[in-house]
DNA sequence: GTCTATAGCTGGATAGAC
DNA sequence: GTCTATCCAGCTATAGAC
């Protein structure tokens, strides 16, 4: 069967051709100047032969989503062996604004253009076995509860609702700073770096903290809330129910 | 002049209606199905008239967002009469990701379509006298500095910085809602408050704890901010004290 | 001021020859 | 598998008649 083979070898190696020069072109000049006769040309085939390896256009834009993703997720791992919890998830958020700003389309692709691209993304991730979408998720939501666990995220602190609402905030970012030439003013590391302390604190590690003797209260009870070590106000502080 | 007079009203009129009909094709079907084609269909006018009331489709664009963003800060002004800063934010950040919930394809259009248009918008507020854009920006840096100033955030909290994180985080939010399918899995309400307890701390007002001695100047590294008559125009209530 | 008509472009997708 | 040729649709913008 090595004729069947070698044809599918070279079936593959056009797929890639098809696709590198789709990412290039997204890379260049956005996501919306990526056309299927763009792409013909600059592999050297006739658009028809496009639809022979991708059912349409669309098609082609779930395949980069999935390959930038994959290329994130691959941009994160590194950090995730960082022993303290803070700061690995500083680092894997600051990371990610860095991947975002530097593959500005890549991102704009996945997480800004089309509801469906992200989706696809996720699902594909997971379909390869590679749960590395939730599995990223989780990542995330751990290292808070790793914090929680040592008495330095408020125990009301959801790990579900935190993981996301930091999303949010680096998300938030990333975009503003693709579609919003006012932001931001400051350097965007310090606006990183502001986001992170507020939801993470701003401390080091405080090896001589030990674990506050958490009341199961609940309640506030209204500490005598040394504001430690440069910790904010607000994150040192158990929630209270508002009004 | 009265015939002048007239057919400037009428001019005025024609100018109204394709704006009108373009906010309906936005609303309903998004920016990039708006086309001029289809605004003449929808006032039935031929295309070409367009021309004389719009150099382009950018220029209706902007004047779009112009609207839009002026929108947007009139749902906001409501807001700015709470007298706890606190409370203020909460209640200006909640109204912000409502806004931007409610009206997604406006929202989407300022902010994350083309980069021209926010500047577009916030420029053209400033030429209105209405100084609505950079004064809501003050508004939530005096807000911040207010809480501050009663030791209710941390003294290294740079206002300025915060303002833009604190934005960046509710856009991300509102951002990752309109593109992101599998954002948020916890009711969107949630996320928002965690944010905004995050930052600005769960706290009612403590009228227990008194206010810090402040520090005048600061550590405010960047632009020397003096504004200091600066009350916005529009959206400046008689509210805010500032310092 | 408004229209008709149209130039001129870019695009997705397919039929059918080779 | 690949190409040529082509259909069809959409768009912006303008020229010139009325």
């Amino acid at each position: 069967m090595g004729i069947a083979e070698r044809k599918n070898r070279e079936k593959q190696a056009l797929r890639e051709r098809i696709l590198d020069a789709s990412r290039r072109i997204v890379v260049r000049e956005g996501f919306a100047a990526l056309s299927m006769r763009k792409i013909a040309d600059a592999i050297e085939y006739s658009p028809a032969t496009l639809y022979l390896h991708f059912e349409n256009r669309d098609e082609i834009a779930r395949a980069l989503c999935t390959e930038g993703f994959a290329q994130l997720l691959d941009t994160l791992k590194p950090h995730l062996s960082i022993a303290d919890p803070a700061e690995r998830l500083k680092a894997l958020w600051r990371a990610y604004v860095a991947f975002g700003v530097a593959h500005q389309q890549t991102y704009q692709l996945i997480f800004m253009e089309d509801p469906t691209y992200v989706g696809a993304a996720f699902a594909s991730a997971r379909d390869a076995g590679d749960d590395s979408g939730d599995a990223a998720f989780r990542l995330v939501a751990d290292a808070l509860d790793e914090l929680k666990a040592q008495g330095r995220l408020p125990e009301t602190a959801d790990s579900e609702v935190w993981t996301e609402a930091l999303w949010a905030t680096m998300h938030g970012i990333v975009a503003l700073r693709l579609t919003c030439p006012v932001f931001p003013r400051a350097p965007l590391d310090t606006v990183v770096d502001a986001a992170l302390d507020a939801w993470l604190g701003a401390h080091t590690v405080r090896a001589s903290d030990p674990p506050e003797p958490r009341k199961p209260s609940g309640k506030s009870s209204r500490a005598p809330h040394k504001r430690a070590a440069g910790v904010p106000a607000s994150i040192a502080k158990p929630k209270t129910p508002h009004t």
